[in-house]
Formats: structure tokens, C-alpha cells, sequence
DNA sequence: TCAATAGTTCAATTATATTGAACTATTGAA
DNA sequence: TTCAATAGTTCAATATAATTGAACTATTGA
């Protein structure tokens, strides 16, 4: 069974949330998610990119180890939830900021 | 004579300016010359860190490329001064939501 | 002319990203 | 309850980026 480590608020760093935006593809994936409910499995991602799965879980990882996104197993898939709330206590109107200009 | 390179406003990046300032260094690069009036030389920074002169060089490399300061030298040194206005421009607001929260 | 200063460039090392293959876990159907 | 299908992780290998010391260029000022 796989646990998922997610970082409490106060241990999101500035840095590490700019260095997990930073990619094109996290970007795509935090603003898919900003679109459809804040939800977002894994699999989803994947038409949207040429990329490996296994590159991709590595994203989300990233991602969730930024304390962007929280991931929740349900049945056979893992679902990822954007911590907009959480983001936005630890740096307000950050995150909209640069979603603003993400595509 | 070394030649510096700077994008010109619109092929500064988003990405491009999260990667440059995702870095613990750059970003009090970034924050120090906004503190003594948008310049900073690379022989400045280097009391501030204990890094190598060649990495200071490359870090300030990266930001000049990413379209965040322009290189200009003057005598012997370097002088550095931060794109402000032009990444204004680019992202209006971006730049000083990020620098509410560096440090 | 020459030492000092500022910074770049190079080559080598270290760290991080990407991938295919093998693996675990869950579901749903025979 | 078995077994194939699905979803995703982990591992080992490779490719790309960061870091550094050493050698270099360029400028100044004595």
C-alpha cells in the first residue's frame, strides 16, 4: 500500500512552489486541474502529453511534495486535488497570480 | 569582448521567470537589488554566499537569459540592474507578488 | 609594464530529469 | 475465486542541468 507524504502548510516554501510551477507540464497539469474541479488522476494527464507514465507520476510527486496538490487514493486511482485553499494561506494571490498567466 | 545576451520583452517566458527565481540564491539576487536600487555586481553577491565565483556567474547567467536583469559592464565590473518595468510589462503584477513573499 | 580586480569559460564532477521495464494494488467479469 | 485489465509506483539506466577549481580575458591604476 502506498502512502502519500503531503507537507503542512507552514513547510510550503516560496521556492518550492515556484520550482514545481516552474515546469511546463506541472503548469498544464495545475491549470487542468483549476478547470475541471480541482481534480485531476494521473491518467487524465496522460493524453494531454507525450510523456512516460512514469515521468508523469514523477510530476505529480512534484507537485505533491511542493504541497500543491493532495493525492487520495480511490479504488484504482489515485485522485489529485489542488490545495488552492491551503496555498493561499501560506502566500495569497500567489498562486492566481501565475495562473493568470499560464496559457 | 564578452557579449551578453537579453531576450527581448516577448520572449520572456513564464516558466522561464518561475525556474530563475525557483533558486534560494537568485531569488536574494533578486531581492537585494530591489533593496539597493536595481543594481547589483556579481562581486556584490559573493560575501552574501558561499558559493564559487563560476556558480555566481552562472546563477546571474540564468536570470539574465530568463529576461530578469540586464548586464551591462562598466570598467572592470559587471553592473546588473532588474528588468522591473519590462517584466511589468510582460506579467503586470507577477514580479512583486513573488517578492511580497521572498524573505 | 605589471599586479590586482572582475568576471567568463572550460572540463570534470555531482545532482536531477526522463524513460522502459518490472512491480503492487484494485476492480470487475467469467 | 481466479484472472485479465487498469492505474500508478519504484527501480535502474541514461540524459540533462548544476556546481566547482583552474585557466583564461579584459580593464584599471600604480
Amino acid at each position: 500500500m502506498v502512502q502519500f507524504v503531503h507537507p503542512s502548510i507552514e513547510d510550503i516554501t516560496l521556492t518550492g512552489v515556484l520550482s514545481a510551477l516552474a515546469d511546463p507540464m506541472r503548469l498544464r497539469i495545475v491549470v487542468s486541474m483549476t478547470e475541471k474541479n480541482d481534480c485531476m488522476s494521473c491518467s487524465e494527464a496522460a493524453p494531454c502529453s507525450s510523456m512516460a507514465k512514469s515521468t508523469l507520476s514523477h510530476h505529480f510527486r512534484i507537485l505533491r511534495e511542493a504541497g500543491i496538490i493532495r493525492t487520495v487514493k480511490v479504488g484504482v486511482e489515485n485522485r489529485n486535488f489542488l490545495r488552492g485553499e491551503d496555498i493561499n494561506n501560506r502566500f495569497p494571490g500567489l498562486l492566481n497570480e501565475i495562473l493568470k498567466y499560464a496559457n
